[in-house]
DNA sequence: GTAACGATCCTC
DNA sequence: AGGATCGTTACA
């Protein structure tokens, strides 16, 4: 069994530890740019596996947070957000795109990471429509999924920090927060 | 029940 | 600059 797994490896010629709950139940803002140049692997059921490195990120934290949905309390839909880090949040915005958030933090302290741009495919909406991400992910578990998981790709990637996009009803204290972080890939991707 | 509003994207 | 398009939310 471990000789399979090691086999596998060899021929995949890339490491695949998957990332646990550890990394996802620390502060939002320490897991946003943390997730900058990760790989994210979307497995489908055909068995298609693709691998793409998060490139953008963005952090929405706590029920203070303005900008954040969760500053209107638990309701149906941020009710995902209040769980323990590790798990998918994913909402419908202008009735067409899906936007996929990584939860992070301790259970009942709503914080969420919106996964902003992957390689080759900047925006929210366009990178969840081309890895087929809809409201069935929603509350998925990324340290257990068959579908859709994290893993450490041994890079650290220079970033810089602007405020959050499309946020500016959240008042100026939350809306210029710096809270968007956007790597520097290197030339050849 | 009813209405207003988006953590967006594409076309004009 | 404006429209697409519909689930979520707040309020009557």
């Amino acid at each position: 069994m471990g000789k399979e797994r090691g086999q596998e490896r060899v021929l995949n010629s890339r490491p695949t530890v998957r990332l646990g709950y550890e990394f996802f139940r620390r502060d939002v803002l320490e897991v946003a740019p943390a997730l900058l140049g990760k790989r994210l692997v979307r497995r489908y059921d055909d068995g298609r596996t693709e691998t793409f490195l998060i490139t953008e990120t963005e952090a929405y934290r706590g029920e203070e947070d303005l900008a954040c949905h969760a500053s209107r309390g638990k309701t149906p839909r941020t009710a995902t957000m209040y769980l323990p880090g590790g798990v998918l949040y994913i909402y419908l915005i202008y009735g067409m795109y899906w936007m996929m958030n990584i939860v992070t933090g301790k259970e009942e302290d709503p914080q969420a990471v919106l996964i902003r741009g992957i390689e080759g495919f900047d925006g929210p909406g366009k990178l969840t429509r081309r890895l087929g991400i809809d409201k069935s992910f929603n509350g998925e578990d990324l340290t257990t999924s068959p579908r859709i998981w994290l893993e450490d790709a041994g890079l650290t990637l220079p970033y810089t920090t602007t405020p959050r996009i499309g946020v500016d009803y959240a008042g100026e204290t939350w809306k210029n927060m710096p809270w968007r972080y956007v790597a520097y890939l290197p030339d050849n991707q």
